[in-house]
RNA sequence: CGGGGUGUAGCGUAGUCCGGUUAUCGCGACAGCUUUGGGAGCUGUAGGUCGCAGGUUCGAAUCCUGCCACCCCGACCA
C-alpha cells in the first residue's frame, strides 16, 4: 500500500508533508505557496470556525466583511504598520487585460493601470480604521466589537502547507474603545478565548505571554501571543492579540466626543487565528500511522465499519449498525457508517486511522450473537469489547475521555520539554539536544535578544503572563534579571 | 530572494551521465472469479503533452537556454 507514512523519528518534517496530503486535508495549488484545502481538512478549519465564532459572539462581538483591496496610500499612514508589511504584499496595478497582437493568449493592458495601486490585504487595520471614522463620533458610538472571517496575503519567501501559505483563511477582530482601559482588557480577554478555545477545542495547552519589543505587531504597543510545543520540540505561535493603542485612529483620525465633551482619539486593538491552527493540531497530537483528531474537532467522531461474508450477513450487521447509529446521532454525534463491500475491513481500519477518526466500531457476526461491538480508540489504539446496551452513552464518554486523553498528553509532554536553563553553556547545549521550551533569564534588551537569536535561532516567543518575579542574570549577559522568559526555536 | 535538490500515468518509480525501435516496474483504477475480525489473490484491460516554452539534431525523457512548481538549508514571517 502507498499510504504508509514516513515516521516522525526518521524525518519530522516529511511527516508533516505526508501526512497533510495522504490524510487529504490539503494540497499544493498550481500557484506558488498557495494550497486547495480538500473537503476532509475544511470541514475541521470549519469547526474550528463555529467554536471560535460562538466564542466571539458570547463576548459581544459581531461579524462584518472589509474589502480585499486597500489602498496603496493607506499603508503610508502608520510607520510602523507599513514597515513591518511592505516587503509582503501582492499589489494589483492594472484592472483589465486584453488579447496579446501574435494571438499567444492574454496580456495586460497597458491602457488600464490604476491611478493608484491597490494592495490585497495582509491585515485589515488600515482600511477598517479608515473606514471607522464614519461610524464614530460620539462616545456613544464605542465599543465597536467587529469581527471579520476573511482571506489575506503575505507574499512569504518559503511557505509550508497550513503553517505558512501565501494566502491564508483567519478572522481578525477589530475593536474600538473609549479609553486605554478598556482596550487592554478587551485585549487580554480574546487573548483568554483563544487559550481557553486551544486549550477545550484543540486538547492544546498554550502559554499566555506577551511579546518583546522585536516580535511586536507591526503597529502595536503590545502584543499579547499563545504559543503552543510541537512534537518535534519547536514552538508555534498560535494567535496573537494586539492592544494598539491610539496608533490607528491618529492615522486615520478617528476622534470621539466624550461625555465632558472634549474630542479624543479612539483607542484599538486587534486579534487574530488563522489556518495555522490546522498546522498546529496536525503537529501536536498525531503519530506515525495518521492523524489524531480530538473528538470536539473531528468532522467524523465514530465510524463503523461492518465485517461480513456474505450479502445476508452485511444486510443483518447493516440493521444493527443503523440502530447504532441513530441512537449516537440523537446524542450529536458524528458517525459515518462505511458499508461499502469494495474494501476490506483492514483497508478501512488503516484509512480511519490515517484521517484521525476518533473511535471506530467494527460489527462482525460474532457480535451479532454475543450482542457486543468491538470499539477502538485512535488516540491509544485499545480495542476493547462493548456490550451494546446503552452503547451511545458508553461512546458519548469516551469521546470525552479521548478529549481529555489528548490534551493531558499534551501537557505532559510539554511539561516534560519544559525547564528552567541558568547558563549559557546550559542553554546553547539544552536547545541542541531536546529544543522544547527554555525559561531563562534575559536582560531585557533587544542587543541581546537578536544575539541568541543569531547564536542559537532561539527567539524569545513570550514572557508569560503568570511570570513569578525571580532575581537572576541573564544567560547571555550576565547582567541582572527580575525574570525568566520563554525560549524556543519556532516556526 | 541566495545556495542545494527534484519534476516521467492518479501515486511511487527505472531510463537521463554516454541522444537511436513501441518509455520500465510496482501500487492504484476498470472487468471477471475467489475473498472479507488489520491495508486480499489470480487473470485480463485501460491509462503518458516524459513540468512548460524555445533551441541543437536525420532523431530529444536524455544535450542547450529560459520559465514554472515542489522539497531541504539560509534570510523574512502568522
Amino acid at each position: 500500500m502507498g499510504k504508509t507514512l514516513t515516521s516522525r523519528a526518521e524525518n519530522y518534517s516529511l511527516w508533516y508533508n505526508e501526512l497533510v496530503i495522504k490524510a487529504d486535508l490539503a494540497e499544493h495549488s498550481a500557484v506558488k505557496g498557495c494550497m486547495v484545502i480538500k473537503p476532509y481538512g475544511y470541514s475541521i478549519w470549519e469547526k474550528m470556525q463555529a467554536a471560535l465564532d460562538k466564542m466571539f459572539k458570547d463576548t459581544g462581538h459581531s461579524n462584518a466583511y472589509f474589502p480585499l483591496f486597500i489602498p496603496k496610500s493607506f499603508f503610508s499612514k502608520e510607520a510602523s504598520h507599513v514597515a513591518g508589511f511592505a516587503k509582503e504584499c501582492a499589489v494589483v496595478t492594472h484592472y483589465r487585460l486584453k488579447n496579446a497582437p501574435d494571438g499567444s493568449g492574454v496580456i495586460v493592458d497597458e491602457d488600464a493601470k490604476l491611478e493608484e495601486e491597490l494592495i490585497v490585504r495582509p491585515t485589515s487595520e488600515t482600511i477598517i480604521w479608515n473606514t471607522y471614522r464614519g461610524w464614530i463620533q460620539s462616545y456613544r458610538d464605542l465599543p465597536i466589537l467587529v469581527n471579520q472571517w476573511a482571506n489575506v496575503v503575505r507574499w512569504e519567501m518559503r511557505t509550508r502547507l497550513f503553517l505558512r501559505t501565501t494566502e491564508f483563511l483567519w478572522q481578525e477582530g477589530h475593536t474600538a474603545h473609549a479609553t486605554s482601559d478598556e482596550a487592554i482588557e478587551e485585549t487580554e480577554k480574546m487573548l483568554n478565548v483563544y487559550a481557553d478555545f486551544a486549550e477545550r477545542f484543540m486538547s492544546l495547552p498554550v502559554v499566555r505571554g506577551r511579546k518583546t519589543e522585536n516580535e511586536r505587531f507591526a503597529g502595536a504597543l503590545d502584543t499579547f501571543c499563545i504559543e503552543a510545543l510541537m512534537q518535534d520540540g519547536k514552538a508555534l505561535q498560535a494567535g496573537t492579540s494586539h492592544f494598539l493603542g491610539q496608533n490607528f485612529a491618529k492615522a486615520f483620525d478617528v476622534k470621539f466626543a466624550t461625555k465632558e465633551g472634549k474630542q479624543e482619539y479612539v483607542w484599538a486593538s486587534s486579534w487574530g487565528v488563522s489556518t495555522r491552527l490546522m498546522g498546529a493540531l496536525i503537529m501536536a497530537h498525531s503519530d506515525d500511522d495518521g492523524l489524531v483528531l480530538p473528538p470536539m474537532l473531528a468532522p467524523i467522531q465514530v465510524v463503523i465499519v461492518p465485517i461480513f461474508k456474505s450479502e445476508e450477513e452485511l444486510n443483518a450487521i447493516r440493521k444493527v449498525a443503523n440502530e447504532i447509529k441513530s441512537a449516537l446521532v440523537s446524542r450529536n454525534i458524528s458517525v459515518k457508517l462505511d458499508d461499502r463491500d469494495t474494501h476490506k475491513p483492514g483497508f478501512k481500519f488503516a484509512e480511519y486511522e490515517l484521517k484521525g477518526v476518533p473511535v471506530r466500531i467494527a460489527i462482525g457476526p460474532r457480535d451479532l450473537e454475543n450482542k457486543t461491538v468491538e470499539v477502538a480508540r485512535r488516540d491509544t489504539k485499545e480495542k476493547s469489547l462493548y456490550q451494546i446496551t446503552d452503547l451511545e452513552i458508553k461512546i458519548e464518554n469516551l469521546l470525552e475521555q479521548i478529549q481529555k486523553n489528548i490534551l493531558d498528553k499534551a501537557r505532559n509532554f510539554m511539561n516534560v520539554n519544559t525547564y528552567n536553563v541558568d547558563s549559557w553553556d546550559e542553554f546553547k547545549q539544552a536547545l541542541s539536544e531536546k529544543g522544547g521550551m527554555i525559561y531563562a533569564h534575559w536582560d531585557g534588551t533587544s542587543e541581546t535578544e537578536e544575539k541568541i537569536k543569531n547564536e542559537t535561532k532561539a527567539t524569545i516567543r513570550c514572557i508569560p503572563l503568570d511570570n513569578p518575579a525571580e532575581d537572576g542574570v541573564c544567560v547571555y549577559s550576565g547582567n541582572p534579571s527580575k525574570q525568566r522568559v520563554l525560549f524556543a526555536i519556532a516556526y
